[in-house]
DNA sequence: AAAAGTCAATCAAAAACAATCAAAATCAGT
DNA sequence: ACTGATTTTGATTGTTTTTGATTGACTTTT
């Protein structure tokens, strides 16, 4: 069996598997111990994988979502659900913002392919690349709980740019105080963003609803709320300020 | 068997396959190795095939493309050799620049953590965030080969900052053409982050020299070299316009 | 603490390789 | 159809890469 056949096959079978057992390899190339050692070391220093005892593990698991693996995973079939209508408002050829909110980061996979986005996600521009979407990313310090870029550096570059269309997450949406998040600087780039766009748009699922967080990034009628449901009552309230649009289904 | 057979023939096995093995299109043509060896080297200039040892495979999987992966894993123990030296120079406190180059990630592990890291390389900055080191990206636009960021937008955010220490990747050393790489854009910032240094370094194993790549980075005497080995006679060549340090061990 | 399994390092055999050269096939011009 | 030039081919060379077996050191399990 050829070796380039092998490599591709272990990267195959950890994209199922998350991991494999050296002797398993072993056998099914029907290679000796040293060989399959040889590939999987190979294939470590390339990056493709992670070396345990016994085998390799799929790496990516750490890049790809470090702190954000718990928010990200609650109420997830929503966000999905917001995720794909959001992704439906954008049409070729258009250039939009994304940041770096979990519920934004849904949205990426259902995004058409030829489009310009500018994100200030650190994650998100990785996940932009890996579907061949022409990437921006401001620039800025990195901040290490969320990965998104802030300061002086990111607000200077965002301003380079304007769009047709920005998704903007919020942990925070109340009829008084609009829309807040935790971090002063991150709702700065939020807002920014905001009034950059041709039309803004706030992504959140119903649980962000009457919570306030202590920094404000708009008020309510700067940007239409993306959200999978909300009852009559509280819609009410919010319609005479801003537009809603709830994703069905 | 004709040759203009053979080659679709063999295109058409990698239509299905991925991967053909050389003694396979022997016995299938009738032909002698020598011959098909010179149709797969043929067919690989021409761009519509990846020669692996024994054989041939489809490329397109950007798994065995030889972008940046490939790169990293040749001559690795030289450049980690450089990478430990380089590393040594910088100390607790300091601000500096790294790029893109694939010589200059190895540097990243032997950092102190106390040091305030700015680069444009995408991959760079997610390894410096690993280690716990205070990051800063530029922005721009993110080259999806080298995943470089580039163009005004990192230009613009590069210029908001003065370093202790650059560290620059090169694909060139020539004592006539000075430090060249492939792509202008990448040059123009490399050149930048020259310019905005204290002392600035020049990363590269010993087979950069004598090459000569297409766009410039810098003169030879705007920085200082980094490489692992270097005849005396070449040393001579270049000590008059620039300064070398060689990491040894 | 012993046993079983796994590991990195080393080595020699085997396979694949690039480079070279001469024979065969093909071509061009007469 | 013949001659000389060019291209294609296959065999041979020595070199490089890949491979599997073996060793003793290290981990995990019992």
């Amino acid at each position: 069996m050829l070796e380039a056949e092998r490599h591709q096959l272990i990267l195959e079978l950890l994209k199922k598997k998350n991991t494999v057992k050296l002797q398993e390899l072993v056998k099914l190339t029907n290679s000796s111990e040293s060989t399959i050692r040889r590939d999987l070391t190979y294939l470590e220093q390339r990056g493709f994988l992670k070396r345990v005892h016994g085998g390799a593990a799929r790496l990516q698991g750490k890049l790809l979502e470090p702190t954000m693996s718990e928010k990200s995973t609650k109420n997830l079939h929503e966000k999905q659900k917001i995720a794909k209508y959001a992704a439906g408002l954008v049409a070729e050829g258009e250039s939009i913002f994304l940041d770096a909110g979990s519920t934004v980061q849904e949205i990426i996979p259902y995004l058409p392919e030829n489009i310009v986005v500018v994100t200030n996600g650190f994650m998100n521009a990785g996940r932009c690349l890996e579907r061949g979407i022409k990437t921006f990313l401001t620039g800025g310090m990195i901040k290490p709980t969320t990965h998104a870029l802030i300061g002086r550096g990111a607000i200077e570059s965002l301003r380079q740019y304007h769009f047709d269309k920005c998704f903007i997450g919020t942990n925070g949406i109340h009829h008084k105080f609009g829309f807040t998040t935790p971090d002063p600087e991150e709702a700065i780039i939020k807002h920014l963003a905001i009034t950059l766009s041709r039309e803004a748009f706030v992504v959140a699922d119903h649980t962000k609803f009457k919570e306030v967080s202590f920094a404000k990034i708009a008020d309510l009628h700067e940007a239409t709320i993306i959200t999978d449901q909300l009852d009559e009552e509280e819609m009410q309230i919010y319609l005479n300020k801003t537009n809603i649009k709830v994703a069905s289904t």
